[in-house]
DNA sequence: GCATATTGCTGACACGATTCAGCATGTGGT
DNA sequence: ACCACATGCTGAATCGTGTCAGCAATATGC
């Protein structure tokens, strides 16, 4: 790090001809409950100016036990394909507070993940937000216990923790509706969640059950298949095979419904005209399909966002906070 | 931050018996160096682990002016698809070397770009990675001039900087020798480059046109286009109703790739039986295509921690070093 | 037996900020 | 003339570490 040596504050003091008390105090914006005359004020600021004084966090943070700074530990979502808009909308959030974020990937591994946890505490940031890839249910680090912190796209269901989610459910009503405005009833389901922790399935399912329920309708079929692109055709293809139809299909998730157009293609159905379809996440993905499918969006950006936000308010009276998901219309769905 | 008040060196020494130098010569490692006996060496050590010490960060680094910290900045990569893969290969370099990473997205605003660089500097970030989202020549930010940096995915043509970048040259040369190899010389390219300081395209371009001067071949045509799913779809559309027709394509990238999927498939031609298609970038993309695409690589994860590497040790050289381009055979390709 | 090295350790200062307690000086009331 | 009080500032301690210079005790050389 070459880098000028910078001014300290007993520069400004001295260049201001004042005490180090003094410019202290009026740089941390407590010259009137100090009664500081303005004048010094204005001598002090000038110094500021001149010397092009900033503080020194290190020496600060000493003293104060806070770093501006928030800790992001994830298993994954940096190197994930949508999922890492949590970090830009985290590191957004955090700079319009004046903070600054720390990364840390555990990939999974419940050993780095204690270290990198235990690297964060050592640096002293202001809490931590502990994110996951996949929206489920969590139990939070002990290293975590006790320290401010909020949970980002996942929960603790023992504990009583602030933490920030997706309105899966919300998003599965918003799903079925869809359809329904369209006059289809004949709904299929396609995805089933694969981990037994994960929440994203069961409450979009409920989602949509409900809504049908309002008409009085059931879902007519679910093809159980993990969330993926291969999965979504073959599960699809097989179910065409044997002579699954259907008028419209909700997909888990934009990569199966990326498999599903290829399965309903190859089978010589299309897209909304023999089929319509929705589909959940919201990614870039959706809109490269032929034609664009209509997908309920998962608002990744603004989930990080919030969770830095909650994170940093004092006020904040904790629990979760379900975000709720829009729908963004493709041409994927044709009114029957 | 509710934290138990953690052991200091004071404690760990009063509790060893020892002075809080020889404490700390020893947590240094420089125990040997001071002649310290073993005995007193186990003493601290047994106090170290009984009061679970963690040294004090900031205290530490208001002494030695280091963070053990390193900042990222950049446009956009996180919230980017592929990209993003660059930050969780930067957390992990930096994690092996005993770092955290600091990161902060400018979205391309050069004064949010001031600031974040002015706050990782005030947080005496031991060196700071410049990346972009797309390979292309930059010029250093100002705030960044004797700092000790690595540019990460871009370069500065106007200074002898540290810089990581893909072998996209080696890698044009690799696509083109995939069709070679089977049996097409009747190549043609889709995408240009569509900002003029961007990289990628040209050196990709100058890769296939050498390597197709080792067969004494020209590329027969170069359908022009931007990157991007919809005018792959379009501008392969025009070109096959024009009457264009090739045994080979190479896209620029995967997404143009799914578009001219699309357009091949409008059109009844088949990859690969009636066409042979090659890519680049290696994003899971062009898995999910059907066959899916052979493409060349971009080495994200690698590119971020060598980045993270180099800007770590004392001894790197400086200059750009190149990482190869690998190929990732789909089913995209069949020999003629 | 004395000068000199070596071994093993420690005292004290520095890093750059925050903050408590207190010290002059002026001002108003009685 | 004296006390009380507000005004405007400062000295000194503190946060937890790293490290230079030096000190006492023992070993070594001749």
């Amino acid at each position: 790090m070459t880098r000028r040596r910078s001014a300290t504050l007993r520069d400004v003091a001295t260049s201001a001809g004042v005490s180090r008390t003094t410019a202290s105090y009026i740089l941390n914006g407590r010259a009137d409950e100090m009664r500081i005359a303005s004048a010094t004020v204005a001598k002090v600021q000038a110094a500021v100016a001149d010397l092009g004084y900033r503080p020194n966090r290190s020496a600060r943070s000493l003293r104060t036990q806070r770093t501006a700074t928030v800790g992001l530990i994830s298993d994954q979502i940096a190197g994930e394909q949508y999922g890492s808009s949590m970090l830009t909308g985290a590191s957004v959030a955090a700079r319009e507070l004046d903070h600054l974020v720390v990364m840390g990937e555990s990939g999974g591994d419940p050993d780095l993940e204690r270290l990198l946890i235990e690297e964060m505490l050592e640096r002293d940031v202001d809490g931590v937000v502990y994110a996951t890839r996949t929206a489920r249910a969590i139990q939070l680090p002990r290293g975590l216990r006790g320290v401010r912190s909020v949970l980002l796209n996942c929960e603790d269901p023992r504990e009583q923790l602030a933490s920030v989610v997706p309105d899966d459910e919300g998003g599965g009503r918003a799903a079925a509706a869809v359809l329904l405005a369209a006059g289809i009833e004949d709904v299929v389901v396609v995805g089933e969640d694969p981990a037994l922790d994960a929440t994203a399935g069961p409450r979009r399912m409920a989602g949509i059950r409900a809504e049908l329920a309002t008409r009085g309708i059931e879902v007519a079929d679910h093809v159980a298949c993990d969330w993926s692109v291969p999965d979504g055709f073959e599960a699809a293809s097989q179910w065409l095979a044997g002579g699954g139809r259907a008028a419209g299909l909700i997909c888990m998730n934009d990569r199966l419904a990326m498999g599903v157009y290829q399965a309903l293609a190859e089978a010589g159905l299309r897209v909304p005209e023999d089929v319509s379809l929705v589909s959940f996440d919201g990614s870039s993905l959706a809109d490269w399909l032929r034609p664009a499918a209509t997908t309920v969006e998962l608002p990744f950006a603004d989930l990080g966002a919030l969770a830095v936000r909650r994170l940093l308010d004092p006020e904040d009276p904790g629990g979760t906070v379900s975000v709720p998901m829009t729908v963004r219309h493709g041409g994927s769905v044709r009114p029957r």
